[in-house]
DNA sequence: TTACTTAGTGTAAAAAATACACACTATATT
DNA sequence: AATATAGTGTGTATTTTTTACACTAAGTAA
């Protein structure tokens, strides 16, 4: 119902859940508020949808401005529009979850001022979130345990070149379980989405692991057909 | 992002698509709209969400107002917020749907004005819809599509009481496709969550089906453990 | 009593999922 | 040069799940 338009003091934004990979542990992006409410504490970087921008535009955008991080795999799941979730007043939220490989290179720029600072923090250890923040992050950790199983979003954790162990360490994280070799390694193959380098790994003590590559357009192909992992 | 609430002129609605069986046809309600934009078009059924209402608050109440009817499985499942989907302002709108039986003594209460009629219409055969409807339902249909697998969400489309071959029949419709008779009830007892009656169908002109009931005791043990058809 | 219409049932074959253990290889250490 | 170490990489047998497929039983209507 919508040809009335009246003039409602109700604020709508967008909170991101960025599960991030550095080769070890998953963890999120928080931010450390600098405003009340909840100042010192730890939140979900979001920010408030523009007039001109699409939702998932904006997603990007806020994504861009806390991160410098561009290009990224990102999708919507979940509108929290509890009237109390705010002390201040009426703001509805729209979740979004992005996953990001970390490490090496790429460095967080610096964000707007209304954090202290921003930091990865792993997922088994996280501290008290700001406003209906654990439940944010609830609902979207459900959703990529989920979608980890039938969608290719594994490979947006990891380097372009990766090995198949790799690969598994972050199923295993993400689902919390404990998974098969032999197994994983047969039906991960037999989907035919990675592609075997002549590459090895490097700089390893042992010995090293042929790298994969996923190839988007193979999975293109695939696509209608849910894989399941 | 929320320490700063600016004002906004930007509304926020819910729109509902209701998936109503009436035994043979899997149908939508629509309303034909009253007024500018859009004066004459058909449309999903949506209101703005209150100052004081949760997001299923304001869908139930929305629900309510506009059939009557209360207790019905529904659920968000996605925000649509492009910035002209609108063509007299900026509207997010917040997309649930709804299961509902159709038919016999329920009948659909007078709705508000906005609206000349409401009906219920045939999915294989819908009109031409009002601003981005017809995107907003082709996501619901998707959505249902995924979830009939896994949840028992066909129930709510069909009488307390009602045989396997309706069961399949709702199955078939939703999913678009034929199904094997035979597997289709292996596996659909074998979850365990019908309950069989004594009780027979009555007033069919060829033999008398068995009547069953779902039974939610047993499928809130199952739970958990995803059932998949 | 017969014709009609839908209900209800089983089995074999194929495909997918699971459980499970050891030899190989690159490097580091002595 | 020999050895220890740590992770790589592979195959098979068993169980479970999925699929394909066709006839008899029961009730109603004429």
């Amino acid at each position: 119902m919508e040809q009335i338009l009246p003039h409602l003091d109700s604020v709508f934004s967008i909170d991101c859940v960025l599960f991030g990979f550095d080769g070890k542990e998953l963890k999120i992006l928080l931010i450390e508020r600098n405003e009340e409410p909840f100042k010192d504490w730890w939140a979900l970087p979001g920010n408030i949808v523009g007039p001109d921008e699409s939702l998932d535009q904006s997603a990007a955008r806020i994504l861009y401005e806390l991160t410098g991080l561009r290009g990224i795999y990102m999708e919507q799941y979940y509108a929290f529009g509890d009237p109390n979730r705010h002390p201040q007043g009426r703001v509805i939220t729209l979740a979004y979850y992005a996953l990001i490989r970390l490490g090496g290179d790429k460095e967080l720029r610096p964000i707007s001022t209304y954090a202290k600072r921003a930091n990865w923090l792993p997922i088994t250890d996280l501290p008290k979130l700001a406003f209906d923040h654990q439940k944010i992050y609830d609902k979207g950790l459900e959703k990529i345990k989920r979608r980890i199983k039938h969608q290719p979003i594994a490979f947006e954790l990891l380097p372009e070149k990766f090995t198949l162990t790799q690969l598994q360490h972050v199923y295993e994280l993400v689902l919390g379980k404990k998974l098969d070799k032999r197994n994983f390694r047969k039906k991960i193959v037999s989907f035919g989405v990675l592609k075997e380098l002549d590459e090895k790994q490097k700089g390893v003590s042992y010995r090293a692991a042929t790298l994969y590559r996923f190839d988007k357009r193979k999975y293109a192909k695939l696509f209608g057909k849910e894989i399941s992992f």
